[in-house]
DNA sequence: GATGAATGAGGTTTCATTCAT
DNA sequence: GATGAATGAAACCTCATTCAT
């Protein structure tokens, strides 16, 4: 008997080459920058003609903002993955800030795309997401009382502050290459958030 | 009897329009972007002539990169300062942190001057004065042994992401609007890098 | 007895295809002008593929011409019939007038589809025959001798234009939107041809 | 002694420059009609560069309603000075035709810049203005006493009609081409508005 | 006959930079 | 030094048409 086709052939066709050009763009936004991010060069990396990707994004923007959904969409599942596991709260920890430090330090384009003053509307979904990933974790900790509780806004910005911080200063010259960031900012916010609400401050 | 100028008057009205030019950039970058920072509309703004403008800086990417310095410079001199003060550490690294908040919030297109990969070779230097200011306080805080000696570039790259972090999300959704950050910094960091050395990890 | 088809089933789908893309067209055209007037949108409207629009009509040109002769059809019939008619002259005339008023509020493309200049050859047949069907009308006036002999093509001219400029002025600011334009169409025309001829001129 | 400039020779050259480019416009659109009315064909034509045209006319849209403009400028002119001349009204009127005829015919693309449709708001000041030229005369026709009073809207509009329906379609073959259209339009105005109030209407 | 993804020439527009005055 | 019109390469995007399935 003849298998039935989940999908016709026609449509798997079209996402094989939407997969394409989406790969193609990262690629030239990886190896080229911004600057020379542009439609054409895109088309030629795909080897497609350049009306052809506007067949599958309807603008330069679009497929930008399609990149930076593309390449968190890794990062965000096993972030959820972690959330859902039953790992001890620091693995989870431990495990979520390399990931995304690995991720970080693959695709630059992601943090430019997530840029202060992106602008894009939409993308405010997927910083969202990306917000509750971190958000998870952290509530995992309060619950099992290794971090203190209350002001989990602030916790997480802390967090993903010290994650991005080195992704953004490590492309520098900061620190040296083979530096591994991740017990800093596991260690810096760990003892950080354990005693930040207790400590007195002084002066102004 | 006719005082020796320092500087002729040709050198100074020079610089005076220099300035103008350079104050003007830095309204259009502001208000409207970097979308629409086109010599063209520095030149409106300024009140200069296109041509004029390249007078002065040559080319547009010079002008950015003045920009950034421009507008670091009031910041990078009360580091200075504040490095070279005699105040209390803490008092410092609390001013620093506010001040640089400040100034990252007044100009966000400064983060973006900064950006990851803005490439532009120029701004090296700048970003490096960047550092040591940071650097600089951190040193007085290890001598004042408020906190532990060693691995003082990890440290001041945890309180720059700290710092930088903050500034990036709070332009999203994350915190509410009036959040006051520097006490969470400082505390976090402060808290993280006295006890993150000492701290014995578990898991992998 | 199973019945003869007159055409075969076959064909008779065909002519209906035809007969859909054509209307799909038409709305088109009047709903959203002849800037929005692509192949695709035509497609969409009619619910077929773009290749199929091109089995039917070979190209967007033809298509166009085809909607214009597609839409003069109906008056054309009614003023060819009117002309056949036995009806006095002044209801003939009228009644063109009227329908030929309505016919091109109705469907603004129209007008600018056989806008000077169209310059499809294609349409030269139709615009005689639009000419033509007044000009029957004109030849019964002259037959039942209401209005004078000689220079038939100038009397058909001067109606034309006087339906022509009152339809295309309504669609401007010049005229109250429920202005009746036949009376004063057919009184002008009727009033100037009877006299038009005999009036002495002056001046120059 | 030296002359003062009346205008600086930059201002004078710019003025220069966009009437070079308007001329060039209007030669392009003439000779080879709307399809092919092209920014880089106006550039070329005009030798200038493509960017230079921008610096003139903001879009094409602005540069083709210019030309309009342009080239009713003439027309207008005359048309105001004839209605304010003391000429008698018949001559006013003839020659007001005679001037209408001759620039449509010059200039075929007026037409269709004032084709119904063409919806630049750009336009209605410049439509409004024509309107009104032919209303200037029409109401000292009605001062003379040669054409009866009331619903002069209409009356215009019945002008404007006969004028542009010969016009049109002049350039189709319905009349002789060397055809003095001027007799006849004037002639089935006057009589037909001279009668046409009066004139008892029979049937629907 | 029907389909619709692919094509790519061609259009509009922007803008950093030059240069004659 | 100041001016600002001119330049033209290069970007984005559209859409009539083709053609393999």
């Amino acid at each position: 008997m003849v298998s039935e086709p989940q999908t016709p052939r026609r449509e798997r066709e079209r996402l094989r080459h939407r997969r394409e050009i989406l790969d193609a763009a990262r690629r030239v936004l990886s190896a080229r920058g911004v600057e020379a991010f542009t439609i054409e060069h895109v088309a030629k990396e795909a080897e497609f003609a350049i009306g052809s990707i506007y067949r599958h994004f309807a603008s330069k923007e679009e497929l930008i903002d399609m990149i930076a959904a593309d390449l968190s969409e890794p990062l965000f599942a096993e972030a959820e993955a972690l959330a859902a596991s039953d790992l001890p709260f620091e693995q989870q920890l431990e495990r979520l800030v390399r990931a995304t430090l690995a991720t970080l330090a693959d695709d630059l384009p992601l943090i430019r795309a997530f840029g202060a003053g992106s602008g894009s509307e939409r993308l405010a979904p997927i910083r969202a997401r990306y917000f509750e990933a971190f958000d998870a974790i952290v509530k995992n900790g309060q619950r099992e009382g290794v971090i203190p509780k209350g002001a989990r806004a602030a916790k997480v910005v802390a967090l993903m502050g010290l994650v991005a911080g080195f992704a953004k200063w490590r492309t520098f010259d900061a620190l040296p290459k083979r530096f591994d960031a991740v017990p800093t900012i596991v260690g810096v916010w760990l003892g950080g958030v354990a005693t930040a609400t207790k400590r007195p401050r002084k002066g102004r």
